[in-house]
DNA sequence: CTATGTGCAAATCTTTTGCAGGCTA
DNA sequence: TAGCCTGCAAAAGATTTGCACATAG
């Protein structure tokens, strides 16, 4: 599944302090708590601030929900992580900045990638005039069986 | 564009008279009124629950927001229209109740349909094992130039 | 040292809900 | 008449913001 963070060892720190810098985000101890739970172990991973909240404070490090809500923002400001919308009352976030395809389980809520090359598109509109295109976004709504 | 609404004339109120009684919705008269501003004119429409309430009152008819928002839900209930998730912060609501491919205009928050058969897929996954495609939403973002 | 980040609580915004009265079938 | 609908105001969530304090460069 997908809340299943790694633990903050000093690999994961490492990581994420490289992260930081490659985005030249100054690296706070907050920031590297949270970015250590998010790129700590190689993997994209889909958070929403609650989430990412819970975890940080289950990992024993005390971040501020308000924090956590800036600190995603900042890290998509700053390209290391896009909002998805799946959901009008809750935004997700990505570590994945690649434009493609999700999955949403509709019973539990979660995001996850769809596997990779899932999806093509055989056709795309041209844009209208005056206008180009900045993002596609797919998302698959799955329903549990 | 997208929020030029029909006036409310008869064709237009017998109309919206088929499409509630169609799927067995009450036609109370604060249906009425929105369910023409709806389909009045027989084009699809993209609303908001705010640029509906707003579109009301510039027809003169007296409907409570929260009635709008309750009417959307129920619409949507009835299969009469579809939520379509592009925005993190706003719901919006579309009369097309089929999966079609939209366009969001970024600078406008605008949501218009994207021209038929624009987008078609080449390859879509098998569901994981254990789901099923509920839907697929396709959102196609613009920037104007 | 200075600019930027943090934390808390309060504010904001969208959407939902409780309840008293109104209206459709 | 009975049950569903409406409107208001208040509640509920998610997210943002103001401000005093802390900290990275």
């Amino acid at each position: 599944m997908d809340q299943e963070f790694a633990p903050l060892d000093d690999t994961a720190l490492s990581k994420a302090a490289r992260w930081l810098a490659h985005a030249n985000v100054r690296p706070t101890r907050q920031r590297l708590s949270l970015a250590s739970l998010l790129v700590g172990d190689g993997q994209d991973r889909h958070v929403t601030a609650e989430t990412l909240f819970l975890a940080a404070k289950s990992s024993g490090e005390a971040v501020s929900l308000a924090t956590v809500y800036n600190t995603l923002r900042a890290f998509c400001e700053a390209g290391l992580m896009n909002e998805i919308t799946v959901d009008a009352t809750r935004s997700y976030f990505d570590t994945c900045v690649e434009d493609h395809p999700h999955y949403f389980w509709e019973d539990t809520q979660e995001l996850t990638d769809a596997p990779s090359g899932a999806v093509s598109f055989s056709r795309l509109p041209d844009p209208p005039q005056g206008a180009e295109i900045s993002r596609v976004d797919v998302v698959i709504r799955l329903r549990r069986l």
